[in-house]
DNA sequence: GAGACGATGTGACAACAGTCACGGCGAACG
DNA sequence: CGTTCGCCGTGACTGTTGTCACATCGTCTC
């Protein structure tokens, strides 16, 4: 594939010296992958050898639904969204991934085209690894094999949890549910990275109107509160209990 | 996890010669299934060695949603059906398997608990290799991770679709779908392997009655034909443009 | 072959949720 | 500091689809 569009797209260049600081510090940030997180010092320097960088403006398209893919993207900054595009323009939202996240491991395992777009939501620096590399890598490095196993299997669950939500749940009760899944752990008063009611919205099949009065109706019962686009909630149960099937 | 209600429960007893027999009849089935395709004979009968049979009667819970688990199965005899099961009763229908195809894999990689009910739809004998067993297997057998990573890879873009045509497709749209997933396309004519509208419905979350409505809408249209529960295809194009986004 | 049971067609009705329209609000930017 | 733009709230209307109810039909069993 060629990148459609690559406002942004600067591929790096180093001199020789610089070169190898850049391979340490991609080194670094890759041992901050969970992908990568097992291996020693000298297997993520081959790793990071391998990876070359570009970046992307806000907007941009970095893989199109249909493309031969053969490469597997790693968000060092920013933040894109895996989304399904449909004829008439609608989106539904599969993934958003920041950094540390990685996507583009499909192709690269069976070799068939993209599956979805990948469209950056903010300027974002990517590190690319192409397919015969990334394989050679991986044949002396199982561990990483391992971690793709754990990462396709939280996926898989995810999405049949989605699966699920969108059969059986009506539209508050699947608004409860992300709102739990992007809710950090803490304990009494949890918060939620901002959203914006558009993008909740394609992320559970459903209009911004319709999120939009879920939200209202969960602050009016006290179950969260919002202050300058940031949610807390406040009755976690309540809202699990919404988010379960049969009401 | 014990197996729950295990009626029909039946582990097969071998005397030390017939033992042998039946390894080399496991390793030929397992030679067929593709999660082992890839193998040499030898490396069939020590995944053979490690496998015992268990038999479940039509109805029979052979996991529960939530259990903890830590076997993987494949279908050698019937056919399973994967659901999550709402308190209230409903279920939706992830996956409907047949004979070579597993289950059971998610939790073996990460160790969590079960995400969904599989059920038999048949009496069925299936081969259950327990985690411990597996996993040593595969780190002497790196094909199989392989071909594990390619399965997940399938059921992840399976998956994706799924949300893709519940958000982006009506009723009759998703049934379209449905029906182009489970065609052969057979030399006369593109038959669709015999399903319930009722199995169709929980399988597209749907309602019994509208699936039956796109059915008389399809044969009305002369889109395809049925006969004695066989649907035979007639108009794939049509079909196809029906199941596209954008109406 | 007669009953039983499951699967299927179809009509009527209610409701959840999409769409359209518009006003308000806050942040960003000139 | 005012304008602009994106995001949010809400009312009114429409429509697809679920639910309920019942008749029909085929298949299986006895």
């Amino acid at each position: 594939m060629q990148h459609p569009s690559p406002a942004g797209h600067v591929p790096l260049r180093f001199a020789a010296p610089s070169m190898s600081v850049s391979l340490d510090r991609i080194a670094d940030f890759l041992g901050t992958v969970p992908l990568f997180r097992e291996l020693e010092r000298t297997s993520l320097r081959s790793f990071a050898d391998i990876t070359r960088e570009h970046k992307y403006g806000k907007g941009t398209v970095i893989v199109s639904e249909g493309d031969p893919g053969d490469a597997l993207y790693v968000v060092r900054t920013g933040e894109v969204k895996v989304v399904l595009v449909a004829e008439d323009g609608r989106e539904v939202i599969l993934g958003v991934l920041g950094v540390g996240d990685h996507f583009g491991e499909l192709s690269l395992i069976d070799g068939r085209p993209r599956s979805a777009h990948v469209i950056a939501t903010a300027t974002s620096s990517l590190l690319v690894l192409r397919r015969a590399d990334f394989r050679r890598q991986v044949e002396q490095q199982p561990q990483v094999g391992w971690a793709l196993l754990m990462e396709l299997s939280r996926r898989l669950r995810q999405a049949d949890g989605t699966i699920g939500s969108l059969v059986l749940l009506d539209v508050p009760g699947r608004v409860a549910r992300v709102l739990l899944e992007h809710a950090t752990p803490g304990a009494p008063a949890t918060l939620v990275k901002p959203m914006t009611h558009q993008v909740m919205a394609q992320m559970i099949g459903a209009s911004r109107e319709t999120v939009s009065r879920a939200m209202s109706e969960f602050q009016d019962k006290g179950w969260l509160t919002v202050a300058r686009r940031q949610v807390t909630i406040v009755d976690r149960v309540a809202l699990e209990a919404r988010a379960r099937p049969a009401i």
